[in-house]
DNA sequence: CGGTAAGTTGAAAAATCTCAATCACGGTGG
DNA sequence: CCACCGTGATTGAGATTTTTCAACTTACCG
């Protein structure tokens, strides 16, 4: 399922929009995940020129990085994302995987700048909102203020909830929780929750859930010999959600 | 230097405010540390009735709670709070620690509902702002709506930066940065860098960095015997505080 | 002045990491 | 078409870090 790297494209950074087409959230398919959930019908003429363009954005390439000024958070269309920070010595921490209809970008209102590393785990393309238009138009569109307000907010509340896991939460927890993140958000997006197929290497998994690659190998393999999951490299298939989900919390409640 | 606990409100819920009196943004002595840091002098008439009222929290006391449905925003006047999240086994996660001119309460954003605990650590006092009326408000003062999405950004970039602690640091470099962070967050309050009263016991410590309360214990006599701190239970003495910050990236960089 | 909550310290147990070897797969080139 | 190469994944064994359990100390509050 993964689309082939583009190599003379590998290592540049992201460019121009490879389709400069008018965008309109209007008639997009993501519409009720993304930015413009809860704006009504007659408002969406409103919202035009909030996406201002389309961008391609090949695997193993950066959207934006750290440091790189900010003008615009972005919405993921189609492909896959992580995002990393890092320390002054080297190591690095993915703070998220992205998919279909999530912002990118909004560590970057803070100071201008962007805080950390947005880059594809597959072929992707994104929207791109104008951080400026944004702004100007959620003053005068009450539900798109609201809704915007409520999607960094959730992305606190999302933060919060790493913070638990990475605090608390041991490594057969840690792998099962995140699973069932994935799981459940590819099913918002309507696939099936039972068989996915990662995105990410278990480096990457490993990076976003504290743990190293070889804990996070062992996990799964505990987890298939356990009767909870097939896993085959990358294709993950689920076979016992109730058991996974009891062992987010072995105490149980 | 901690005030004493009043016995009686200590189990109730925040109440009525104790004073209310009108408050002004204007007159504050947090003014650039808080919501409307950026505001001009011109316009901080317009800011009139955002702040509706002061509440006292008692010592021990909740702000507002999980699930509390969500109306306000509350800026610290005076004292020291924490945030909690919680897994249903009990199990909970010190967010933040939160001190004079910042905010608390905006994960409520994302459902209408607090998602986390908010609990004074000593006698403390907050400026209410109704949410509603920061929404509207922001709607008008465009330095208003700039100055709200940078500190929601900024709170995401906070925890993007604990979420990093948790899940690359050991213990000693989480206490290193733990210090460091508070000291520079007073140090920009007026107060000395070098010595400081910790408001939360060891446990709370070690629920914000993933880590026992022994183990915390454990790391404040190491640094202790190693000359970078000198350590009487809550008063803590930062000897040296370039030492101090070359354990948070043993590494070097 | 006693009781309780908070903090310190030790020793053993447990979880995770590190280092190393090996395996599997996809892509490349002969 | 197949052998080879490199990356990613798995597994093992020993080292390290942190936790757990327990004893004891200290400070503070009533």
């Amino acid at each position: 399922m993964l689309t082939t790297t583009q190599p003379n494209a590998r290592h540049a950074r992201a460019g121009e929009p490879t389709a400069p087409l008018k965008v309109d959230c209007a008639h997009c398919s993501l519409r009720d995940l993304c930015l413009p959930s809860g704006v009504s019908k007659a408002e969406f003429d409103r919202l035009d020129g909030l996406v201002s363009t389309r961008l391609a954005v090949p695997r193993g390439q950066a959207l934006f990085r750290n440091g790189d000024p900010f003008k615009a958070v972005y919405a993921v269309r189609t492909g896959f994302f992580k995002t990393r920070v890092s320390t002054e010595d080297g190591r690095d921490q993915v703070t998220g995987f992205q998919m279909a209809g999530e912002l990118l970008g909004l560590d970057g209102i803070s100071t201008d700048h962007h805080n950390c590393d947005a880059v594809a785990l597959e072929d992707s393309q994104v929207c791109v909102i104008p951080y400026a238009s944004l702004e100007s138009l959620s003053r005068e569109v009450e539900v798109l203020q609201h809704q915007f307000h409520k999607i960094l907010s959730r992305e606190i509340v999302r933060d919060h909830g790493v913070m638990l896991l990475l605090g608390t939460m041991r490594a057969e927890e840690r792998l099962a929780a995140f699973l069932l993140n994935l799981t459940q958000r590819l099913h918002q997006r309507g696939f099936s929750s039972a068989a996915l197929v990662l995105r990410m290497t278990r480096e990457e998994i490993g990076s976003f859930l504290g743990l190293k690659l070889e804990t996070v190998s062992r996990t799964f393999s505990k987890l298939q010999d356990d009767g909870l999951l097939e896993v085959r490299h990358r294709e993950i298939r689920v076979l016992d959600p109730e058991a996974l989900h009891a062992r987010v919390n072995p105490a149980g409640a």
